[in-house]
DNA sequence: TCAATAGTGTCTTTAAGACAATATATA
DNA sequence: TATATATTGTCTTAAAGACACTATTGA
């Protein structure tokens, strides 16, 4: 059988029933904390849970898996987030009622700003500070989504300043960094993070000022490779 | 409508018809190279090509991703992997001329041994040199899957002792150190390699040891744990 | 001037790089 | 003994931790 036979007697639709949604963790910091981008379901089932922003693609609209969730996030934020990278995929026959389903997810930053729906698939759409999320009873599998996605960006508070871009730009050094210690949990010794932030040449000094209380500091712009420079070695605490 | 009428009245069938498969790049380290496990397929299409071990799931026999891969890693090579790891998921409208097309890929290590033919949808399973798969036309985007598995590899290799896991047990340490030089492309410093090991405390003595010309090396085993293990710091090499 | 926060100087500590030296096999 | 490879000793170097110090604002 030629390839050309194959595929006229090829069924599409004979074959597997599998969900197939895409997911995203979309962090951003404000009033000193992470908070998540969460959107109430209005449809079966979980409905009236909150959960990530997501859902079903398009195979028509969506050319790829990270134009679709970027579509997802567009239709929640009307913005593309300045990074987004992709977590893991779960995937089993228990995470949905309706069978066997899977869900690309995907772990996204972006400097704070208010949001409202944009469309009726769900009914509200609200940043909800990470610690309370970590708490409350979620849709499907996102919690665990979203403890995977903390890990791994609290990974990358040691080896990359990767949450700079949780932050509005222009910002602060002593922002970054408290960025970086909500993540990790502890305090940075600011010399050390001076010295890493100087050596790797990863922001641009905007020559502007902000002060609030004390002595102004200086405001800075992310580089885009910020995305991809890693640290030799890991900060310790 | 209640949870219990809306999926009364749910198709499954009516919904999405993308391709869903799980592939693997199993990885093995013989005759002083890395070697890449691949089956040449008797399907269409690339009928004929060599690509990675996979395929779709069983919605019925996997209850998830990585039972369903490693069933068919099973089926390929008659054994469990010791590592295994999600790599990405790469989906997309032109991957597969059949239509919308997602593979979930794993990234898996395992010490060499022979592997041959166990089922009739390839017609040939084989350990390939890396360098030379690097350069042949392969099924699908199963080239980039490759070269994406390769590159976290050696990113591993900078900061942890994963890549032990495509040892044979028990092993030298001048074997795994050659392991990590084949993955970075540059010769270690023995001494500083060796501080680190002993410094991770990872690797059990059997007591043994293995004369090949030279001084006889002893023989390790890898702790379970040198999974998760990461160095602070990075090989600089 | 004081309180508050931003930013620097500098000493200590840790772990990697370089490379010479020693150890234990076989021929 | 000579050669080959494994393993260790030790000095240098890079970058983080600790923490005191200086700088610049508003009240």
């Amino acid at each position: 059988m030629t390839e050309a036979e194959y595929l006229a007697n090829y069924d599409p639709k004979a074959f597997k029933t599998v969900l197939l949604t895409v997911d995203a963790v979309l962090f951003t910091y404000h009033d000193q904390q992470l908070k998540v981008l969460l959107v109430q379901r209005s449809n079966h089932p979980f409905l009236g849970f909150w959960g990530l922003p997501g859902g079903f693609i398009d195979e028509y609209c969506d050319q790829s898996l990270e134009e679709a969730v970027l579509r997802k996030l567009q239709e929640k934020t009307a913005i593309v987030p300045p990074y987004i990278e992709q977590l893991c995929t779960m995937g089993n026959s228990r995470r949905d009622v309706r069978g066997w389903s899977v869900t690309v997810c995907y772990t996204a930053l972006m400097g704070y700003q208010a949001c409202q729906v944009q469309i009726d698939s769900v009914s509200d759409v609200k940043w909800w500070p990470l610690e309370d999320v970590l708490q409350m009873p979620l849709a499907f599998d996102h919690l665990q989504l979203i403890e995977q996605a903390r890990e791994r960006l609290t990974q990358k508070a040691l080896y990359s300043l990767v949450p700079g871009f949780a932050l509005a730009e222009p910002f602060t050094l002593p922002e970054l960094q408290h960025v970086h210690e909500v993540l990790l949990g502890k305090p940075i010794q600011s010399k050390s993070f001076r010295r890493r932030v100087e050596q790797a040449d990863l922001l641009i000094d905007t020559g502007l000022k902000r002060t609030e209380r004390g002595r102004p500091a200086n405001l800075y712009r992310l580089k885009p490779d910020t995305a991809s420079y890693r640290f030799l070695r890991n900060l310790e605490c």
